[in-house]
Parts: C-alpha cells; sequence; structure tokens
DNA sequence: CCACCTCCATTACAGATGTAATGTAACAGT
DNA sequence: ACTGTTACATTACATCTGTAATGGAGGTGG
C-alpha cells in the first residue's frame, strides 16, 4: 500500500526541502523536478497539494517563518528573568548556526530580491517584520531604553547584517553579546 | 558603419542593463537573451565580451560595486567638517533613493544568495566589506568612540538592514539621522 | 457492488535556457 | 593586396522549464 500522509506533513515535507535546496544550492530558486527529488516525491505530488510553483514557494517560505516563531514562543520564558537575555534568545534563535536556521536564513535571503516586486511576498515581509519588531521593543521598553521602538528597529537591522555575516563568513563572524552589549549600554540623559 | 566602442564602455553598458532588469524583474537572474535586448545588443555580442553567463554577472556585480565606490570617493571631502556628516554621506550613498543605487542594491542583494556557496562571490563579498568597515571605522575613529571597528561592524549590518528596508517600504521607512543619533551619541565612561 | 473522491505517477508539450558553431563585416599591420 | 584579428549577428541545438492531461490505485459513503 501506498503510504499514507496527513497532507499538511507532506506539504511540511517539501517545504524543507526548498529550505534545503536552497541552503546548498546556487541561491537561485530550484525546479519542480529538484524540489520532488529532495522529498522523494514525484512531481505530480506537488502540482496535487501546491497548484502552481510560486504557491510551493510562498508556502515555503510561511513554513519556515513559522517554524522560527514557534521556536521563539517556546524559548520566550528564558527572558523572563532579564530583557538583555531575552534579546540574546531573539538574536540568537535568528542566526544560522545549524542546519534548521541556516535553511530558514537560506530562505529569507533568498525572497527578498523576490520581495521587491512581487506584492504578495512583500506582504509577508511585512508582517514578518512587525512581529519582530514587537518582541524586541518590548524587551528594549522592559531595559528602560528610550524610544524603544527606534532601538528595536535598529536592532532588527542589524540582525540582518548578523544572518548574512554568519551565512557567509562563518558563525565566528558574529558576537551577540558584544552587539547587545553596544546597544544596551546605558546613555547619558541630558 | 556598425557602431565602434570601445570594449569597456559595452560591457559597462552590459553591466548597467543587468542592474536595471535585477531592479525591476522578480529577482531572480534574468537570461541572456532579456540581457542582450535591454542592452541592446545580441546574445553573439555578449559571447564575444563575457565568454560565459557567470563571467557576465560576477563583471555586472563587479561593476555596481566600483560605481558605489567611485560615488564614495568622490563625496569623500564632504565629510571633511565632522566625522558623523562623514558617516551620514556613506550610509545615504548606499540606500537605494534613486534609480542608479536601487539598480545597485538590487544587484548586491541578488549576489548574496549566490555568495553563499559560490567561493568566487564570497571572495567579492569578503572584499568589499572590508572596504566598507575600514570607511566607518575611521570615520568612528575620528568621533572618539570607543572600539571603532565594533561600532563599525555595527553600522554595516545596520547599512544592510536599512537598504533592505528602503527597498521594500520606501524610502520613507529609513531615517539616517535617527540611526546616527543612536549610534554616535556619547556613552558613559566608568 | 458502485460511484466518487483524494492522492499520486507518468507522459506530453510548448516554450525558455545557455552556449557552441558558423558566417561576416570592418579595420590593422605588413 | 594579403592576412589576421576584433567585433559582432545568426542559426542551431541539446537540455531544462513549469504545467496541462491522463490514468490509476485505494479508501469511503451509499
Amino acid at each position: 500500500m501506498r503510504e499514507r500522509w496527513v497532507p499538511d506533513a507532506r506539504r511540511n515535507a517539501v517545504a524543507d526541502a526548498v529550505g534545503r535546496l536552497l541552503m546548498r544550492g546556487h541561491g537561485t530558486f530550484p525546479g519542480m523536478r529538484e524540489i520532488a527529488a529532495e522529498a522523494g516525491v514525484t512531481t505530480g505530488t506537488l502540482q496535487h497539494h501546491f497548484g502552481t510553483k510560486d504557491d510551493l514557494l510562498l508556502f515555503a517560505l510561511e513554513h519556515h517563518c513559522r517554524r522560527c516563531a514557534d521556536r521563539l514562543t517556546a524559548r520566550s520564558e528564558e527572558g523572563a528573568r532579564s530583557p538583555r537575555q531575552a534579546l540574546a534568545v531573539i538574536v540568537t534563535e535568528l542566526l544560522p548556526l545549524d542546519e534548521e536556521r541556516a535553511a530558514e536564513t537560506s530562505v529569507a535571503k533568498a525572497f527578498v530580491s523576490r520581495a521587491a516586486t512581487d506584492p504578495g511576498f512583500a506582504a509577508h515581509y511585512r508582517a514578518q517584520r512587525k512581529i519582530l519588531l514587537d518582541l524586541l521593543g518590548e524587551q528594549f521598553a522592559r531595559a528602560d531604553v528610550p524610544d524603544p521602538s527606534a532601538a528595536a528597529t535598529i536592532l532588527a537591522r542589524v540582525i540582518e547584517g548578523m544572518r548574512t555575516d554568519c551565512l557567509l563568513l562563518g558563525p565566528d563572524a558574529v558576537d551577540v553579546d558584544a552587539v547587545l552589549d553596544r546597544l544596551l549600554r546605558p546613555r547619558d540623559t541630558p
């Protein structure tokens, strides 16, 4: 008998395959047959579960964002002690420090160019960005940093830079503590 | 008589065409015929001046980086008054605020994913990053910021984030002065 | 038993892809 | 004038692309 799958699990497996291919491949989006081979299915399966290729890619993007968000909420209690530690958890969880997070980062990077013109992907970017800004801003407010939302905007940008540094130069190129030191140290108040 | 070109000018024109296509297109690398059409030549011309497509793309990347670097050195004297203004010039020049800089940013973004696996593109990224870090670090040192190279690393990452914010959310999403305010305001010295 | 549906494999196809191969003008050197 | 080289244009081709079309296997409700 053919393997039985709950359809969502199959879609998630395909999305994971896309992540692995984007991580290993040359950065360009893989073809349908390549995705099917990596996922251990045929292109017919892909056509059935996702209509078109763009639907598949958009689902893959959402899948990896969802996984990252799940990890963030799962570790959210670790930040109960100090806002500084909460920020460290968030930043570290977004860095490509293992295969799973490397795939997520590769996916995110690959879709930036796409989002520049395609409104669907752009909307997704905006939504994801807002979630991150809220998370960071909350911790900056707890840390009594003046203008916490501005601080969150800056850290979000630093995170993006750290993700590519880590992806292209290796894990030793980033130092979470050094970054938080500089962004959290108290300032003169006039 | 057929138009005469000094070969370098033709290559640069092709590289500009690639930039425009990456800016307007959906983020994926354009095909040879598309590039040829945009540049007003045929694929034979492309094959003659660049051997293969990868050579063409790498040249395009170098071309746009060179243009940006040229603009930076051309405006370098404007930063003579204050390091803060020098930093503002550098950051602004890297943001996609007109067609030329938008093309440069699109090119840079498109090649990040590629650099993750291809050593040639990765080397280019490292070199370009070092140049920027030196430029920024020099100004932070002039501003008597403690650990100027660490500050430069952070600002370089912020710049990368600002570039995508500006590209995806529009010019109003970035505020150079606000960023420099936060990164340059004096700190408590223990 | 029968229709019906989901799930999937296979095949087919029209179009795009990078590039090799070939031809051909224009000019440079001798 | 002959030769060689540069700078293209055109054609050809094998391969890859996304997807439409078709068919079939297995489970489900009547």
